[in-house]
DNA sequence: CTGAAAGCGCTTACAG
DNA sequence: CTGAAAGCGCTTACAG
């Protein structure tokens, strides 16, 4: 019922190897028969099965894509510009989406027996074990986001000190001397390192926190720590959120109140997210080059993929299995908040 | 290398095919034996390889999932919300992200040669001739928010027309008369229901639309276009919108002009997206009941994929390929916006 | 450059 | 319930 290959080689005359070549971007045939039998592939409506593609070959076109939950605007637009890339490359991403709590190793495991050629790992965390497991199944994986704390898996991250240390310069340089904070979820990779680099910020100026509270990332926790802060005795002259979700939500706390940002209360994000630029927030944050980031993966993932895949002709000039990780730098982005 | 079912199959003293059976639920092998097999395979660290169960048996597991923009709240909900359900169906998806013009055939022709079971479509437009064509294939495909012309696609749907109705009466109850609208994209299905829903609604009551403007469904283009509104000669007292973004834009419009809300304009949305829960917009909408939609996307796929793939024991009391297409009904949530 | 053959790792009739 | 055998639709050495 289903066109198969062999059906496209006796309509052209030619072996089944013939028509799987043609289809076999470099495979030696020759230039004026591969025109010939694609021609009569696309008359049939035949396109090679990629299931047995996967099973014979050694690539299956699969990538494993896990993300964190999308209803959050950073991570939207983390698996957008990710899933745009994946396509771009010609492979397909295979969707996993972590709720916060899930644990990420079985579900990884059951993409693994889709013999993906590799995975995109931006949320969860994975154990190492599990890593080893990837890599044994000759399915690389690249984190993002994150740099796995045993240092033996690429990873490609935002350099998130420098991101505060940009946000600390610009404040200070506008006066501001009250600074509080209000920090992501706590055991999280990214809100470690740009607590840290806050505090560091502040060491190398002789400065102290004012105050400092803990969300979750979400618009509303924002919201929430905001008040508070804005509403102890002694008031910041400017908060720093980590994340752009919290300032949205510093924002619209600061208004409840009465307060104008920035002239009462100076209020920053982190990421640049679409909605930073949109009316009323004008958040002046510090830009996650998403893009970058994601081209970054590709290429890393890429690189593994190709270096294990064919270890014959491989000339390891480097070592061939020394880990990368690429730090990204933010960018400040001025706006209206601060 | 990698530990395969002959491997199980000798480690624990039985054939091939009865490690197949132990993986495959229902199939005919004495419990005792299956749970022998499971832990001597679960020892190994052995799992089916799913690529050559797609291509031995008749599924592959695979479900093409077709969103558009996930930058869009609305979109990025709907995405969360299908692919958990397709997980929880013990599918996997194939993410195919749309971008508002792309074309949809030939990348749904590409997942086609995965052997998806099925596709789930909750963005672009499919050509009578691919829906066709995924058919011919067995892949099923179910449309979301959208019902194809023809009518012979299973779809899912929330009632535009009855949101809108919804709306148009809290607004009279509570004293507007002068309703003007921003609607989303043109050509696009739910803009044509909404709006019409809209139109007759006014109709039933012999009132009349003072102005309409036409938005994309993005937050910018409601701030754009409640701004014109806004600073018209004649002021509408309320304002509906397309969607739930442009109704936020429109919040920010109204806020920028001074005006109070709902105190000099009443606004409303539609989709309930989380954002019109947040501070500082309280919006008033009708819920587009995303989970009831994910879920039922879910039934109609699933009934035609055990539909065609088992001919035999089908005894089809109903008209087997009957086309399905379920309306799920919105409900008005009043917040603070009107 | 080309074809015949083997084989990828499973599942599923087919016979017990 | 169980096993031996055929076959899913390709790709890839292997020999020309």
């Amino acid at each position: 019922m289903r066109v198969t290959a062999d059906d496209v080689a006796e309509a052209a005359g030619v072996s089944r190897a013939m028509v799987s070549r043609a289809f076999t971007e470099g495979a030696p045939i020759a230039a004026r028969k591969r025109a010939h039998v694609l021609a009569v592939a696309e008359k049939l409506g035949y396109r090679p099965n990629r299931i047995a593609r996967g099973l014979t070959g050694s690539q299956t076109g699969l990538i494993a894509l896990v993300v964190g939950s999308v209803s959050r605007p950073y991570e939207a637009w983390l698996l957008e510009t990710l899933s745009r890339e994946i396509r771009q490359a010609r492979n397909w991403p295979l969707l996993l989406q972590v709720q916060p709590g899930d644990e990420l190793d079985n579900a990884l495991e059951d993409a693994l027996a889709y013999q993906v050629d590799g995975a995109i790992v931006a949320a969860g965390s994975v154990s190492p074990a599990l890593a080893e497991r990837c890599r044994a199944s000759g399915a690389p994986l690249v984190m993002v986001g994150r740099v796995m704390p045993e240092g033996d898996t690429d990873a490609v991250c935002c350099d998130n000190r420098l991101g505060l240390e940009l946000l600390v310069e610009h404040l200070t340089a506008r006066g501001h001397t009250r600074l509080a904070w209000i920090g992501g979820t706590p055991e999280t990779f990214s809100n470690i390192e740009r607590q840290d680099g806050l505090l560091q910020a502040l060491d190398r100026r002789g400065m102290k926190l004012l105050a400092a509270r803990q969300g979750d990332y979400s618009v509303d926790s924002g919201l929430a720590q905001a008040l508070t802060l804005l509403t102890a005795p002694e008031k910041p002259d400017a908060i720093l959120c980590g994340n752009d979700a919290m300032a949205l939500g510093a924002i619209a706390a600061a208004r409840r109140l009465g307060l104008s940002v920035p002239g009462d209360i100076a209020i920053t994000g982190f990421d640049d997210i679409p909605a930073a630029a949109w009316e009323p927030y004008q958040l002046t944050t510090v830009r996650n080059p998403v893009v970058e980031t994601a081209r970054a993966a590709l290429r890393l993932l890429k690189q593994r993929i190709s270096g294990t895949g064919q270890l014959d002709s491989e000339a390891p000039t480097g070592m061939p299995h020394q880990t990368q990780v690429v730090r990204l730098a933010p960018e400040l982005v001025q706006r209206q908040s601060a």
